[in-house]
DNA sequence: TCTGGGGTCCTAGGACCC
DNA sequence: TCTGGGGTCCTAGGACCC
């Protein structure tokens, strides 16, 4: 059997747990530049605001009934997440965390009869351990977990934790759980099946896995094949991310050069850090900018770049000057760039990369230094250190009016929050 | 005026090989 | 006029996820 353990509301369960006073009451967490809704609490969703709504778009109903605004703190978030995790991880022989708020896990360790209530127990002990709700869909396989996770977030009667073990349970969830809600199935994939007269779970886990195949190939099968009870989804925990990206909006479109090239700059630092904290090096940089795809007034944009590294490496100052590089050749003047971003591709283990015979570079002397230079970040504080490229400071380009403190990743709020 | 960010997987089609 | 067949690898784009 499969536990999928999933957080309630997460981002605003997180504002939550330092503003107890905001229980029972409308929150809302936005976007980068406060744009949109991301997090929503159920007395937000009971006011009709939809997930991924601009906020201005709800700016009335927002002031009318007292919606509280946080901008995202993903560093509040991620320390949260990792507690959870934790918590979750010390007491199952497997593991796979799948996302900033929810993971599968074996209970098979657990007499089956004992399942749910030892996830009940382990709901309560997150609960007061750390202070976020979650809830647990338990199953044969991870897609019809999830669909016990949304029983269980959604009836307080289960106390957080829904089990689907019987052929009669599965039919009964199944009839009642909109085709479109399955993991899995998205926009498309719905549209097709709708007009083939499918409305619920059930009536597509009652048609043929040949139709399941011919009309949504392979992944639409194994969607099937999961909702039949059938353990087919792997999720692997990647030793490696394949790609890593940084990318923002800015709150008001960049069209001078110079700016966009600070920005870019901290893009692919930002990305060359993460790459070193895997241990990995990058043989890609891809650098785009673009102008506003909702502006109808004025010519859009698309600036893109390729570059292939001769060697791979995961040094800032390599791949900031190929990046930048990159830009002045793409650069169109006079272009209203409202989002930028890096992505580093091929990315590899550093033991596995492959020396250049003509390469010039000193890299044991590039590493040293880039180590130290990791370490004053580590020791200081973000931007302690920063080359000369990365001079751009983040609030003349974003906005983030409703932003909570760093309540548990900074010493000086830990012993105020302590205090 | 104002509209997020970071990922993975699959597929079709092209290039290239013999 | 009529122009093979089978395989691999790579890439771009689409779909989906949270």
């Amino acid at each position: 059997m499969y536990a999928l353990a999933d957080c309630n509301n997460f981002f605003v369960s997180c504002e939550r747990v330092f503003r107890p006073d905001l229980e029972g009451r409308p929150v809302v967490v936005l976007s980068g530049n406060d744009g949109c809704v991301v997090s929503r609490s159920n007395e937000a969703k009971a006011l009709g605001i939809k997930m991924g709504v601009p906020l201005y778009q709800i700016r009335p109903l927002v002031d009318r009934e007292g919606v509280v605004c946080f901008s995202s703190n993903f560093a509040l978030y991620g320390d949260l997440s990792d507690r959870v995790m934790s918590l979750i991880r010390r007491q199952t022989p497997r593991f796979e965390q799948y996302s900033i708020d929810e993971c599968f896990f074996s209970i098979d360790h657990i007499p089956p009869e004992q399942q749910k209530t030892y996830c009940e127990q382990l709901v309560r002990d997150i609960r007061k351990g750390v202070g976020i709700p979650i809830s647990i869909g338990i199953a044969t396989s991870k897609t019809l977990a999830k669909v016990a996770s949304k029983y269980a977030k959604k009836y307080p009667g289960y106390r957080g934790v829904c089990e689907i073990r019987t052929d009669e349970q599965r039919r009964k969830a199944l009839s009642a759980f909109e085709i479109g809600d399955v993991w899995g199935i998205g926009r498309k994939a719905r549209a097709k099946l709708e007009k083939a007269g499918i409305r619920t779970a059930m009536d597509f886990a009652e048609r043929s896995s040949t139709f399941a195949k011919n009309l949504l190939h392979k992944p639409g099968l194994m969607t099937w094949q999961e909702l039949q009870g059938q353990d087919v989804i792997d999720i692997r925990d990647l030793p490696m991310k394949q790609t890593i990206t940084t990318s923002r909006t800015f709150a008001h479109a960049i069209t001078e050069r110079q700016l966009l090239e600070e920005q870019i700059a901290n893009f692919c630092a930002h990305c060359a850090r993460q790459l070193r904290m895997q241990k990995s090096v990058a043989k890609q940089v891809y650098v785009y900018a673009h102008t506003s795809s909702f502006r109808t007034d004025i010519e859009q944009h698309y600036l893109q770049e390729l570059v292939t590294l001769p060697v791979a490496t995961a040094n800032n100052q390599e791949l900031i000057s190929y990046a930048l590089g990159a830009l002045r050749r793409a650069y169109r003047p006079g272009a209203q760039y409202k989002k930028a971003g890096v992505v580093l591709m091929k990315i590899m283990p550093e033991a596995a990369v492959v020396p250049d015979m003509f390469d010039t570079h000193d890299r044991a002397r590039d590493q040293r230094l880039q180590r130290a230079l990791d370490h004053i970040e580590d020791r200081h504080g973000k931007r302690a250190i920063v080359l000369g490229a990365q001079t751009g400071t983040e609030e003349t380009v974003y906005k983030t009016e409703h932003k909570s403190r760093l309540y548990t990743t900074d010493l000086r709020e830990v012993i105020r929050v302590k205090s």
